[in-house]
RNA sequence: GCGCCCGUAGCUCAAUUGGAUAGAGUGUUGGCCUCCGAAGCCAAAGGUUAUGGGUUCGACUCCCGUCGGGCGCACCA
């Protein structure tokens, strides 16, 4: 358990015998009473807002129920001493011990040192990457894959039973036009000289691939014929195909989805005429007119009587259109249903990675979910904004094979899957983001993947120098938990561990908040404070990893040491990046 | 015009989801290698958190207005 909740625990109960010792009034709300590290380390290890929180409904001055807290505070095993501050924080240090317990615990634990229990098994569906089969992975697709799948594993670090979907689009135009793009390069395949790719068509090279192989599967038996014969078993070759390369694609940087659901199959087995009928037997369907968008000018508009769903019922600034006048299904309906498919699936949380500019989709998905699940179920959706990719801060040049577009395959050939992860977990989800192929490489601080695997390959370093220095030391993270703790008692050892102790609440915060980019900033903050120490020992020697006169207090910091490699490698796992024991080039 | 997102150091971005003196990197200035990896570290400097109100013990964070930017705006995917 964190080490944080326990003192909340501990708060709470003097609270409780407080109430019951006619101290506090009863019936006080102590869910507001939290204990977190304070913003700056020198007002303590740990506070309490418990006093400020309950001065009002209590009655009292927050600085004396901050006094009383207190005093009954430092009564608390583990608790060292206690002060009031501020507008009535009650801070507190606790005894070294408990903060070197931390050190035995992230050893044992290894790399599954912040796992938590917060999601308590939940079922969560993460939707992400989810293009259509018209091609092979690009930049513009990378940075939703990557959130998605540490968005994943967070969630499952975090305690809930995730599920990695992709969602695509069999159903559409874009399809037809790769069935006939793909028919011409069968067509070339066998031989024909088909002179350039016409204009509506997709240029890439790679089509020539999946032409070539539907030439070898089924030899000429496509030429000649129509269109109408052909296009069906195309487009399912075709699109089996691009998912099969979509899927070796993704597999260059680590990702796996669990489940593949097409939108041909939502339609076509009947989901969708199922959900429009469940609306209307909620009373969620009427014909009607909606009023034109307010303020814009539209000239092609005219009233027209549609298929709405009242989805204003449930938050949306208007109901909206479910079919279109000709009376075909409109095309969020397909989305609708897949979300119902979802839900039925016991999703508790839907959460969906998407480019900015699909805008509105959390407005228009959110009142069907709520209509369709009874308010059980929630969307969510992290919107992305752009990757510029640059060389030397130089636009990259576009490639022909590929159809104009940078690939993923390029991108991880060139740099490597751990720096492409890390990059784009860089930033927040919606601020554009540069990727840079030189500086994803470069061996310097500035390349935030760098700094951390060189503070991880650093401690590895320290290591293999102790067991040149003792050759006959235990370096198992089971020995190294036996080390006499209690001999780190520099500030610098405490605010390594300090740091470290934040580690699981950092995976709940960010879980809870669903963003994954947070645990690369606290891996960038542990490297930080890791190298930091490291310089330290330049100056004084006491402050060095290994200290030959003194094995025992060097037996207690390598297991420090071991402990910051394990939290950071914990941090990686998360990101999907390997860590390195050893930099080379 | 309506809705959503955003506005933080010269630049690129954080800020433990409402906490105490708003932090990193880059750029500028000055230091640190007989020493576990200088691929690094330390120090100085840089701010009315776009702006005006409000909510409360306390606001970058929540609410309202204004200014500025991005995206989306009946039935097109």
């Amino acid at each position: 358990m964190n080490i944080f909740y326990r003192y909340q625990e501990e708060v709470v109960k003097i609270l409780n015998t407080m109430i019951a010792g006619g101290e506090l009034p009863a019936g006080l709300d102590l869910s507001r009473v939290k204990v977190e590290p304070p913003r700056e380390a020198a007002h303590g290890d740990m506070a309490t807002n418990a006093a400020m929180v309950l001065s009002k409904p209590a009655g009292k001055n927050p600085r004396q129920l901050g006094e009383l807290l207190a005093a009954k505070l430092k009564a608390v095993p583990g608790v060292a001493e206690t002060s009031v501050a501020g507008p009535g924080f009650v801070n507190f240090r606790l005894q070294p011990e408990q903060w070197l317990e931390i050190i035995r615990e992230i050893l044992v634990s290894g790399i599954h040192y912040g796992d938590s229990k917060m999601g308590k098994g939940e079922k969560v569906n993460i939707e992400y990457v989810s293009a259509n089969p018209t091609g092979p992975m690009h930049a513009g697709h990378v940075r939703g894959a990557v959130i998605g799948d540490t968005l994943a594993s967070l969630l499952e670090k975090a305690g809930y039973d995730v599920t990695r979907e992709y969602y695509f689009n069999d159903a559409g135009t874009q399809v037809d036009v790769l069935a006939r793009t793909v028919h011409l390069r069968y067509r070339e395949a066998l031989g024909e000289n088909i002179g350039d790719i016409p204009n509506g068509l997709y240029p890439g090279e790679y089509l020539k691939d999946v032409g070539q192989a539907l030439a070898k599967f089924d030899g000429d038996k496509w030429i000649g014929k129509d269109e109408k014969i052909w296009m069906e078993p195309i487009r399912h070759f075709a699109v089996q195909f691009m998912i099969g390369m979509i899927k070796k694609d993704l597999d260059l940087i680590g990702i796996h989805h669990e489940v593949f659901t097409n939108e041909r199959e939502v339609v076509e087995n009947g989901t969708l005429d199922n959900v429009f009928k469940i609306l209307q037997e909620m009373d969620l369907i009427y014909q009607g007119t909606l009023p034109p968008p307010k303020g814009k000018e539209m000239e092609d508009w005219e009233p027209t009587e549609l298929t709405l769903f009242r989805s204003s019922r449930f938050g949306d600034s208007s109901d909206r259109p479910l079919k279109k006048r000709d009376g075909t299904w409109a095309y969020i309906m397909p989305d609708i249903a897949y979300h119902y498919d979802k839900i039925k699936r016991g999703y508790k949380w839907m959460i969906n990675v998407l480019g900015k500019d699909h805008g509105n989709y959390l407005d228009k998905m959110r009142p069907a979910v709520a209509a369709l699940s009874n308010g059980q179920a929630k969307v969510d959706v992290i919107f992305n904004a752009m990757v510029k990719v640059l060389k030397n801060g130089e636009p990259v040049k576009l490639s022909k094979r590929s159809g104009n577009i940078i690939t993923l395959r390029e991108m991880v050939e060139e740099v490597g899957a751990g720096a492409v992860r890390f990059f784009m977990l860089s930033r927040t989800p919606d601020s554009e983001l540069e990727f840079d192929f030189v500086k994803a490489v470069e061996q310097s601080k500035d390349n935030p993947v760098f700094y951390v695997q060189y503070a991880h390959a650093r401690c590895y370093s320290v290591l293999r120098n102790a067991r040149t220095m003792w050759p006959d030391i235990d370096l198992s993270a089971g020995a190294l938990a036996k080390a006499n703790m209690k001999r780190l008692a520099s500030e610098e050892d405490l605010k390594l561990v300090r740091l470290m102790a934040g580690w699981p609440r950092h995976v709940e915060s960010a879980a809870e908040a669903h963003e994954s980019h947070r645990i690369a900033i606290y891996l960038h903050d542990l490297a930080s404070e890791f190298h930091g120490f490291w310089n330290k020992g330049r100056d004084d020697t006491t402050l060095r990893f290994l200290i030959e006169q003194d094995k025992d207090l060097s037996v207690a910091r390598l297991a420090l040491v071991k402990a910051v490699a394990t939290v950071i490698a914990s941090g990686l796992a998360v990101m999907g990046v390997t860590p390195v024991e050893e930099m080379h080039g």
